[in-house]
DNA sequence: ACAAGTGGTCAATAATATTTACCACCTATC
DNA sequence: GATAGGTGGTAAATATTATTGACCACTTGT
């Protein structure tokens, strides 16, 4: 392997790349909410410090995603994001930005809490059995080591306990969440394996948030929930480290065989 | 405040930029050590893509900041770094790049964990009363809320572990990393107070690695000056993240007063 | 002494961005 | 309905940055 393979290409970002950027930031941080209506293109030109043009060409790539609404004569406002389930333009978003993911899993974490808790003190009896049916079906997954069973059962599990909390806008919102969550939009099972390699701490973790409601204790079934994402994040975070370190780790390795 | 204050100047980084930034993080993450030749000049330009006089205003600048030597007929060089204290290139390298701050956190830790553990195993009757007789200046500046005092006095109390520690090579690596951290290059006090508002924590932290050290605890002073390390590396994220999320959180409470 | 590598310089050209000017649409006001 | 002042839309001329290509000077190895 040559020396130079130790540098990475050069890839330059353009002035039209650095404000949509901006501007798709500022839409996933809530900074930018839909219907709000931007600047003006001179005076986002003359705020970016770059020309009028570019500014219109940076738009006119957000409206291609499907992120704004330019209008002729009256001005460009945000789209409308959100309805039933995300619009493709804000998962698109989501998804090509790193920090949005663990905002999701903060998201996911606080949400699950409440709804295992809620769960814990307001299942019902098709509820409870729904949660052991489940609870099933992951343990038979984890004895096929059938990782898309897995997965699937997964969601149905949190999906139970989330329909146990018997909060209506809590159902609603995190019925969206597993829909983009089942597309695989969000997370990379990859990193779950590299800390967890058989399942076994998943699966684990899971029996406890279900005995914790089933038992109605509301703050172990929170405790455990918690501990499951926070499980999850953690895992996610030394998988993306461990890359980083590994390829710099390999990097010096052919650095120091050299002659 | 004007709505386009919501959005940042946009700040492009030109080619050379890009370049001089590689290299530089090579260089701190050690796949560039010193005395290496670099690829030549016509093979960054092919790896990076890039025009070769680019390349060559970047290996300038580098020169410019003393952290390669170019020597025409010959080749370029990484230059010498480090010696009985960083060269002041590395300094100003180290400082002007984020994640070698918690390199050097994560570096410390684990010197000060090392340290620490052989400091309660062979500490003498004068290391002992070197370490008490900084603990009480670390008391005293706490009662008369001297931050200076007590930044001075932390540095001399983890010079004094290390010198318990009696490992020669330790000693001097961690003579020059003090030598830099009493600079004033690797840190800023602000958020160690954000998460430690009146500094409570980290003298009882300091009282604590002290007293396992003086007690002949190897485990209990390893585990003493890791925990102290580990709040602070943990204060520097919580400080940095906090700054992000409160500016995130400012524009968004001046975006959602807007008509 | 020579060849083949290296770095050093620079003019011509290409790509990207900016400046400037003007046109068309929309809305509010009179 | 007319008008003014805002908005977005377009494009040519110019400026800036980067690339291409060629050639020169230095160093090292044979």
């Amino acid at each position: 392997m040559p020396t130079t393979d130790l540098f990475e290409p050069i890839a330059s970002e353009s002035v039209v790349d650095l404000v949509t950027g901006q501007i798709e930031s500022m839409i996933i941080q809530g900074v930018l909410r839909e219907g709000m209506r931007l600047p003006s293109e001179r005076e986002l030109s003359e705020r970016f410090d770059v020309s009028r043009p570019k500014v219109r060409d940076a738009l006119k790539r957000l409206e291609g995603q499907g992120l704004v609404n330019v209008r002729h004569g009256d001005g460009t406002f945000v789209a409308k994001l959100t309805g039933e389930a995300m619009s493709p333009a804000l998962i698109d978003l989501y998804a090509r930005h790193g920090q949005a993911f663990y905002d999701y899993l903060e998201y996911r974490r606080e949400q699950e809490a409440f709804a295992a808790r809620a769960a814990a003190l307001r299942a019902t009896r098709s509820d409870k059995d729904a949660i052991e049916a489940l609870i099933g079906e992951l343990d038979q997954a984890h004895r096929d080591h059938d990782d898309d069973a897995s997965a699937r059962a997964d969601l149905k599990f949190h999906g139970a306990v989330v329909n146990a909390s018997h909060n209506a806008m809590l159902i609603h919102m995190m019925t969206s969440i597993y829909d983009l969550t089942r597309r695989g939009l969000f997370y990379n099972r990859k990193y779950l394996r590299a800390v967890d390699g058989t399942g076994d701490m998943l699966l684990d973790q899971h029996h406890r948030i279900a005995e914790a409601v089933l038992a109605g204790d509301p703050d172990r079934a929170e405790a455990a929930a918690r501990e499951h994402l926070t499980f999850v994040e953690t895992s996610f975070r030394e998988g993306t480290a461990r890359e980083r370190r590994e390829d710099f780790a390999q990097k010096r390795r052919i650095a120091s065989s050299l002659p």
